[in-house]
RNA sequence: GGGUUGGUAGCUCAGUCGGCAGAGCAACGGCCUUUUAAGCCGUGGGUCCCGGGUUCGAGUCCCGGCCAACCCA
């Protein structure tokens, strides 16, 4: 770069009509005239603004304390060093204040003339809104009570070239927000507290997790084969083996063969990819955690998941109480969990007798339930989408909506009593699906003859993923699989939850958006 | 995929019936040594998302496109 020296600033300036950005190009050029360097290096010994705030009330207190019992003077507090991005700055006449904003909060800072020199003040005065700069000095109580800090020395740490969102109403643009989050990041608090929750509420999450004795393994998100859920796969193709390979649409597969391997208790957190719609529910990448337990089941999933949400609310939240939508409800996380089976809730709400229904009977109560069904749909179709219509979304306390009919769950184990229905769950919170849960099919036999019923659908419906057989999967279990309790959780859903945002994008920090054409 | 709404200064937004492109913050210059959405005086800043069309004249009306949000499928 430093050979294109010749002329940085026409380069510079053709790539813009912004006159902020020029006016800051310009200073830029001026401090490396005058030998300053504009992005400096490593700085030691510094406390961040959070830290340093406490430092001083803890000092305060102490020698308010002292003073009370005249046990004489506490000592004066050190100077701190801090570092940050200029939010704020007040100049008035021959002093300035100025707000500085690190990772966990923000420090006013205080630059006096007869303090740092007349040079020193009119290097301070040339910074701009959005400037990275450290600043040493003691901790002060102003008038107004607001600890700050009297500056004594200071540095530019980094210049900022272009002009901070406004600072009042911040970034509301969404769009805006979304494609250069660290401007959002920046200058929305909330939202840097969201991200922040976000990797608690993982860190939490692994914790619990391992303290029970699972092991965190990682699986091929590139896969041949893309099985272990129903949906589209994201193509890609690898030139050293010719041939196309798929981004994961679920771990599945790969965490069940290591069950038969011999691990007891895993567990993976990473991304899925699936090549679908985009709107406030979905990002074509999230975030999903998968569990298994060897020798557990269905019910021992739904205890772990609610000790493990349960946890991490309140270790993250501290309570267990989330505000929910528009209308001021409330979702109570209080365990025991409500247990009830698919077909009660069927029954509750689409009659007693829905069951003995044939399908064109089904079909015309659907219809006059306003719901979108036809005569071509089977029974347990025209159920399903009464179920995803209107009964889904009314489950806002957690629910495990237990007993789900085999024909939507195929790799799971039948009822012992009744082998129409499977051993799964499926945890509602919040009208959304947070996680489902089973008791995984260790029956190689079952399991082939299920792939082979899926992939005769699949065919019908047009869907890539249940159309080829995984050998090797069925080999494994072959080879004998223990009977487990599986669950998978998907973490962005979780987070909107106790975040209260609503929509995916909003703990996503880089969702997806469609290439802006330029 | 369909519908609705939006895209104007760095940011947040006005812009009436088609008639010289506006405000606040931010910026620049001046005053101000405990301010905090600091204040006061002054100044500059525009590809009105893109491309066509109608018109003497388009940010505004019409057509097409791009991007986004929301609703629906």
């Amino acid at each position: 770069m430093a050979s294109e020296n010749s002329s940085p600033e026409s380069a510079e300036e053709r790539r813009t009509g912004s006159e902020q950005h020029l006016q800051r190009l310009r200073k830029l050029r001026e401090l490396v005239a005058e030998g300053i360097d504009p992005f400096g290096g490593r700085l030691d010994g510094l406390l961040s603004t959070r830290v340093a705030g406490q430092q001083f009330e803890d000092w305060e207190s102490r020698a308010t304390d002292a003073a009370a019992a005249d046990a004489g003077s506490v000592a004066e507090m050190a100077p701190v060093r801090l570092a940050g991005r200029l939010t704020a700055i007040r100049v008035m006449g021959k002093s300035i204040f100025a707000d500085l904003k690190d990772q966990h909060g923000r420090l006013q800072v205080y630059v006096r003339k007869n303090s740092v020199g007349d040079d020193g003040f009119a290097r301070f005065k040339s910074f701009d809104l959005g400037d990275i700069a450290t600043c040493q000095g003691t901790l002060f109580r102003t008038r107004a009570g607001e600890v700050t800090l009297k500056v004594a020395a200071f540095d530019l740490v980094a210049k900022s070239l272009h002009p901070l969102p406004e600072k009042w109403h911040g970034l509301t643009d969404v769009e805006q927000r979304y494609r250069q989050r660290y401007l959002d990041l920046m200058v929305n608090d909330r939202v840097r507290t969201v991200f922040m929750q976000r990797a608690e509420v993982i860190h939490e999450i692994r914790r619990f997790l391992v303290e029970r004795g699972f092991t965190e393994v990682e699986t091929p998100m590139l896969q041949a084969i893309p099985g272990g859920a129903a949906a589209r796969p994201f193509e890609t193709f690898y030139n050293a083996l010719n041939c196309p390979m798929y981004l994961r649409i679920a771990p599945e597969l790969y965490l069940k063969r290591l069950l038969v391997g011999g691990f007891e208790k895993v567990f993976e957190i990473n991304r899925n990819f699936r090549n679908e719609g985009l709107d406030r529910r979905h990002n074509p990448e999230f975030t999903m955690i998968e569990l298994y337990q060897a020798y557990s089941d269905c019910r021992g999933m739904m205890e772990l998941l609610e000790e493990l949400i349960v946890r991490v609310a309140r270790k993250v939240f501290g309570t267990l109480h989330f505000p929910w939508g528009e209308g001021g409800e409330v979702i109570d996380l209080t365990p025991p969990w409500r247990r009830v089976s698919y077909r009660q809730l069927i029954e509750q709400r689409m009659g007693e007798d829905w069951f003995g229904l044939d399908q064109r009977a089904m079909a015309e109560r659907g219809l006059a339930e306003g719901l979108d069904v036809d005569h071509r749909m089977e029974c347990w179709e025209i159920t399903h989408e009464a179920y995803e219509k209107l009964i889904e979304r009314s489950l806002l306390p957690p629910t495990f909506v237990i007993r789900l009919p085999a024909v939507l769950v195929p790799l799971a184990k039948r009822c012992a009593d009744d082998p129409e229905l499977v051993d799964v769950f499926e945890l509602e919170i919040g009208g959304q699906e947070i996680a489902p849960g089973y008791s995984e099919l260790n029956d190689p036999l079952e399991q082939r003859a299920r792939f082979e019923e899926q992939a005769r659908r699949a065919t019908k419906v047009e869907d890539a993923s249940g159309g080829r057989m995984d050998q090797d999967f069925l080999t494994a279990m072959e080879y004998g699989m223990p009977p487990a309790g599986g669950a998978g959780m998907g973490i962005d859903r979780l987070l909107m939850l106790l975040t209260g945002m609503e929509s995916i994008r909003d703990v996503i920090l880089f969702p997806q958006m469609r290439p802006e054409n330029r």
